[in-house]
DNA sequence: TAAACGAAGTTGACAGCGTCAACGTGAGCC
DNA sequence: GGCTCACGTTGACGCTGTCAACTTCGTTTA
């Protein structure tokens, strides 16, 4: 594993552990075994370095909504299992999560992260296409109903790691939310071709 | 105005102006004209700055929206109307926005921050408690529909910070979202008693 | 083969930050 | 008159990101 491998690894152990303050050059080197200005021989930044993490688990999620999509599953069920993948991933690694789709700098810092952003959001794309052909998901233009489904799944995510949501029963918030959302999309199919 | 309430507004100028990291608690004091301890007589923390702006502004976006549901247009309307408060004050101050739905530190920090997200959570609630007895909405279990509603607003609204979102034409992504998923709402009441 | 080079890592320094501790200061109350 | 306490001040500490200069070493090149 390369030295930027390591940062980039070690930097998303503190991340998950301590939070994003926690992840400082210093320390992140330190864990590493290498001076404290090693970092900059890879990593313009700090920000950088956050956007280094981001980057490699977006492209991982990427892999992932597009394994989802390859089963044979009914289509409503392949989308719904990608989908779980944010909601999975987000659950986990909360702070990661955070990172790769909150903080404007990041985002915007450079052309290999937001490649790997675009690259997962073609995947859910992809799913929102095969939902539409197989008759289960609104007719609309599927970027429009992309881009919904990609928020609204977000934004449950985004609820349930702040805690800003009411509280329920068992269920978790996300994935109750997400059944919600999928059942209300299938009812709209049966009352017309929508829009 | 109170020193306190002079350090939450500089503060919010300077979050607005440069970001959160330029939230100094020096150059806030700086900026209020008092010495770079005294903001400790007020918060507890950097933090507990921050939270303090989240608040306040959280408390006035509670009473945006129960003013767009005493309003006298359609409850469909009203709802709409209340979802614009949100999308207008995430479009004018993005990084207000972030912090006060996307901080995890900064939403268990205390009780008043709490309770003014709860206030505004309540007023989505009654306009979509308003919603469900016009008949304009799928008669869902309220708060579930709430959920649904807000996570779904709050995705638009933080994916468009960001930048996450496929670009399209003109119209901006939050109210054609909004729009969508309103229409399609509809359309499933249509569809028979949701659920 | 020897010299030149560039990527990777090191040490040292700097200003800025959050935070703690100790010290005024002045209005309100016994 | 003296006490108290909220508010504000000064000074210090360690930590941080970042810059500059120096070393090391494998690879290229003449």
């Amino acid at each position: 594993m390369s030295t930027r491998e390591k940062l980039i690894t070690e930097a998303a152990h503190l991340l998950d552990a301590n939070g994003e303050p926690a992840v400082t050059l210093r320390a992140v080197a330190q864990a590493v075994g290498v001076s404290h200005n090693a970092p900059y021989r890879h990593f313009v930044d700090r920000n950088d370095l956050l956007a280094g993490i981001a980057e490699r688990d977006l492209r991982m999620l990427a892999v992932g909504i597009e394994a989802a999509r390859a089963g044979d599953a009914p289509a409503i069920d392949r989308l719904r299992n990608g989908l779980d993948c944010f909601v999975e991933y987000g659950r986990h690694y909360p702070a990661r999560y955070r990172l790769m789709f909150s903080d404007p700098d990041i985002v915007s810092a450079g052309s290999a992260l937001e490649a790997a952003g675009i690259a997962a959001f073609a995947a859910i794309t992809g799913l929102v296409e095969d939902g539409q052909k197989a008759g289960v998901l609104p007719a609309t233009p599927t970027l429009a109903l992309a881009n919904l489904i990609y928020a609204t799944t977000h934004g449950l995510i985004d609820l349930e790691i702040a805690g800003c949501v009411g509280e329920q029963e068992a269920l978790p918030v996300a994935e109750q939310g997400i059944s919600l959302f999928l059942t209300l999309l299938q009812q709209s199919v049966e009352a017309g071709q929508g829009q």
